[in-house]
DNA sequence: GCCGCTTGTGCAAACGTTTGTCAAGATGGA
DNA sequence: TCCATCTTGACAAACGTTTGCACAAGCGGC
């Protein structure tokens, strides 16, 4: 208990480059380096006597030290790091989605690592793989297509526990949220049906995205409900981009059966519909009315202020956090999927159908 | 060299539900576990021979061997990963800088850790120590204010190398690389000068970030060189967002003195500026030419077109990468800052001054 | 004063790699 | 035949933690 050298002040700052370690920690406390680990450790220091835990938190100050999490990553087994993979980063739906998982994994001290397929099988392998490697705690995929089910069948074996976000997988194998996106796309018929419209088409997205399929489902089943004729063409879009709205607007608008209004399951292939509207001279919504899907930043800005269906990206991006959580404890303990209910946002780019 | 069990053969696939670690496959090999590491790592393999190679690869692939990152880390000293921490993920420009980041650094195997400040200190300060923690190789910060310089010193002092991106600080003791802001600034200007406005104003964005500082110096300047009278106010945004566009374009217009033409250092604020005009029944660009700032995705589809400067940001990310690279290898090689050039853009928000 | 109990701390073995060093065998020249 | 040299591969010590276990006091009850 002597103060080893009273003439030599303790230095308050560490100054050496490195950062400090556990075991330097022990030593400035005088005690073993495993009694310095539970003094820190919140859930052991109960073992510990009042003063020793004091001493160990001192010294720990005093060096500034801040535990090695790699390390202890390698020892307990647990990272402290999920995986989150999309398929594009710009997206400006998907900001929100991560903002959701990672305020919810921040209370938790969990970080996240995030990488992206940009819609590539390949990639998604490879960047599943990387996850893994890097022992994350559990990986929350939004960027699955129909029949990935394989891949993510070999991530689970490896041991990390897969939450599917967005997208969601056939069967209950997967711990899952989603949007209630059959619901979203009766919304956007009803509507339409509403305004008294008796012809309808719907564009559609690409053909292996689980999301697309259920919009389009239930929008196709609204319309059946209502009993609009509906006169959409088979084309799907490759992907859900400005150009394959256009595309396939001019399509339907080339064909010979023309709708009063159609629904775009993307609020980014709604505005390159428009464009392929604007450059056959039809006005939106005097001659067709459109229905976005989404709700993109600035569609309320948008000429003319788009009419869509919104999903809540954040509040997903939190449960789907929380699913995560759940499963990390107990890979089994996945319930049936979560549905996030969609709301209907009327603007100006629908309106009853022209005389 | 006789194997040992002929009447059992090797299971193809591993089965156990652990992953398997190289001390299984230097033992299917026959190998020292350090021999096993050393065939597996290209910039080793010339120690060992052909043949032991190819027998530890084989193991290799049949147990579907994946190194473990974390404990290799833990040895190395490099952990594969980078930490990039941003202010706000909903913020659309992100995307598009975290991909560019990301895709460089995926070519080299390293898969970023995203961290969010929401523009607060101390969660800047939190999420550094987090990734300090995880030990990343080095980080990329795009979140900076004025005024952080000490924080990311630490940071430094604790062996992590700091890129700034997009924000910059004073003086030059970090690797920067940011958007010629100034010039961007100057741009517009210039362009308000060519349409034949005599007077201008501009938006201020938040005081304490660097980019809004520069747009508006460059802004100012311009100005001036211009021989264009400037009755900017001097409220300051609190944030970037639609609602301080909004709050400050109402401050100037019900101001006495009003200008023909306004810049306004983000395109998000511009919308809420155009809000706060058409509320006062003032027509843009008729009445009161705006220019925005950072080409918002759907800027070419609001209502007026948004004349705004466009940002290189899926190329400044990749530069930030580049650069975080070079600063992982040395420390102390950083340069002077890069900056890379603002361009304009030209649409239906801006016109001449009305007569 | 012995026994069993609690409390506080130390010991040492992991976790899965990487890598400096060294020994054994092979090769070659004299 | 012998020594020097080169390959090849094994040994073992790390990297910084966590944690099961043992052990030493201290203490009250008999």
């Amino acid at each position: 208990m002597t103060d080893p050298d009273p003439a030599e002040p303790r230095p308050p700052t560490p100054a050496p480059g490195h950062p400090a370690t556990l075991r330097e920690v022990a030593d400035r406390a005088q005690v073993h380096i495993s009694t310095a680990s539970r003094a820190l450790d919140a859930s052991q220091v109960g073992r510990i006597s009042e003063a020793t835990v004091a001493r160990v938190r001192a010294a720990a100050a005093e060096l500034r030290y801040a535990p090695d999490l790699v390390a202890a990553g390698l020892k307990r087994g647990r990272t402290a790091t999920i995986g989150v993979v999309v398929a594009d980063l710009a997206n400006p739906y998907l900001g929100p989605l991560i903002r959701g998982i990672s305020t919810v994994m921040e209370e938790q001290g969990i970080v996240p690592l995030i990488a992206e397929t940009l819609e590539d099988e390949d990639r998604l392998e490879r960047v599943l793989l990387g996850l893994v490697q890097r022992r994350v705690d559990a990986i929350i995929t939004a960027a699955t297509h129909l029949g990935d089910e394989p891949t993510l069948q070999q991530v689970s074996a490896r041991g990390v526990p897969i939450v599917l976000a967005v997208r969601s997988l056939p069967g209950d194998g997967f711990a899952t949220v989603v949007h209630d996106d059959v619901h979203g796309g009766g919304l956007a018929a009803a509507h339409l049906a509403r305004l008294g419209h008796r012809t309808a088409a719907q564009l559609l997205g690409p053909a292996d995205i689980d999301t697309f399929v259920r919009r389009s489902q239930g929008f196709a089943e609204g319309v059946r409900l209502e009993g609009l004729r509906d006169v959409s063409v088979g084309a799907h879009a490759a992907s859900a981009t400005l150009e394959e709205g256009r595309r396939l607007m001019a399509i339907l608008l080339d064909g010979p059966d023309h709708p009063t209004a159609v629904f775009v399951p993307s609020d980014i292939m709604a505005v390159g519909a428009m464009e392929a509207m604007a450059e056959r001279g039809l006005a939106c919504p005097a001659h067709l009315s459109v229905v976005g899907y989404n709700d993109v930043p600035l569609g309320a800005h948008l000429s003319p202020p788009l009419t869509t269906i919104r999903l809540p990206s954040e509040e997903l991006g939190r449960a789907a956090a929380r699913l995560a959580l759940r499963v990390i404890e107990d890979p089994a303990a996945h319930g049936p999927a979560l549905r996030l209910p969609a709301t209907f946002v009327q603007r100006a780019s629908t309106g009853p159908p022209p005389r």
